[in-house]
DNA sequence: TTTAAAGTATACAGATCAGTATATTTTAAT
DNA sequence: ATTAAAATATACTGATCTGTATACTTTAAA
């Protein structure tokens, strides 16, 4: 047996809001490319907000976790991690279906403060944020918690860039500047 | 006389847009809130997509003026305007209608590549990058143009996180790490 | 003062939007 | 085999969407 019914909508939603936004996918569509009813959809979400809210959560966790399972593959010690950020962001940003990070996407159509859409957002930052300053932490920076969030800000910039370019330079660039301010870091450690 | 009717239709949009993003608003409350009727709307232009595109033309040229007036009466020098950028950014992400970057959330909702709007929305990239670079190379720094791309990444990521935590905390670090940046820059350049 | 452009008011077309209603059929566990 | 949940097919509501049509009025310049 394939994939539940909730599973495949919130799949076959994924790809739709990654590439065309929020507002722009009705429902009808969904539904109808997910080989299922509109009553169906609406079984498994209340409203479109829900589903919505959902693809959020579904998606948070496992790219968070793809993604971070590719830095440590890719790196073992914290340190070289820090930069292996950037390698795994360049992967992600060559993908086909790479159009930009969902969860600004979402900052960018809902608008209404303190709702649960844009907390999923601001949340799933954090939880990155988190990462981050756990690897910089264990690379010995004096600041870590300052080092993390100045390489969030260069990933994030690149994440824009590279949307903006239509190009994955921008992960190199944030990559060779992330060197500078780590080993600033780690040197007035000393 | 107050404003010519093509110009309040450009501001009414250019402010829903920001707030709202692109496809959530439609024409008739564009029109209504201009105090003007559809066909006025539709006599000034074509279609939603060439409104939308004459209003990213007009946000632009606009926004990077303002922006690049207040550095230069914020800082005399090109070394010291390379940290005021991230001075004036903040004053911007204080606004009370700053949603993230207009054209960052044009690209999310329109994926077709090599479209007017997504093109207006790189060259306006493009020409910010370029008033980095011009100060890049007036500070004296050793690869002018990197510098300045690692300085928009900041720049762009800086945005991102103003909004996902509706804060302007991000121009604060952005310019700390920019600093850093700066001084790498500035003395492999002896 | 004539005249053409720009504007208003209003209604409409045809599509799509989110969400619901009805009645039937499949599925899966007891 | 029975039964309740889950799914189907289909149609519908009422709102909203982009864009157009018709007929009338204001505006501003020649």
């Amino acid at each position: 047996m394939g994939l539940s019914k909730r599973e495949q909508l919130l799949r076959t939603a994924l790809a739709l809001f990654k590439k065309h936004g929020f507002h722009a996918i009705g429902v009808d569509v969904i539904a109808h490319r997910s080989g299922v009813t509109k009553k169906t959809l609406y079984h498994h979400f209340r409203s479109k907000d829900e589903l919505i809210l959902a693809v959020l959560r579904y998606y948070d966790e496992r790219f968070r976790n793809h993604f971070i399972r590719q830095v440590e593959s890719r790196a073992k010690t914290p340190l070289r991690r820090l930069t292996a950020l950037f390698d795994v962001a360049k992967d992600w940003f060559n993908e086909n279906d790479f159009y930009g990070c969902l969860f600004v996407g979402a900052l960018g159509e809902f608008p209404e403060p303190d709702t649960a859409i844009r907390n999923a957002c601001r949340e799933s930052k954090n939880l990155m944020r988190d990462y981050f300053r756990e690897l910089a932490e264990g690379a010995g920076a004096s600041k870590p918690k300052e080092l993390a969030d100045q390489l969030l800000l260069l990933m994030e910039g690149a994440i824009t860039m590279a949307q903006v370019n239509h190009s994955p330079f921008s992960a190199q660039q944030a990559k060779a500047a992330a060197r500078v301010l780590i080993r600033n870091a780690r040197s007035s450690a000393q």
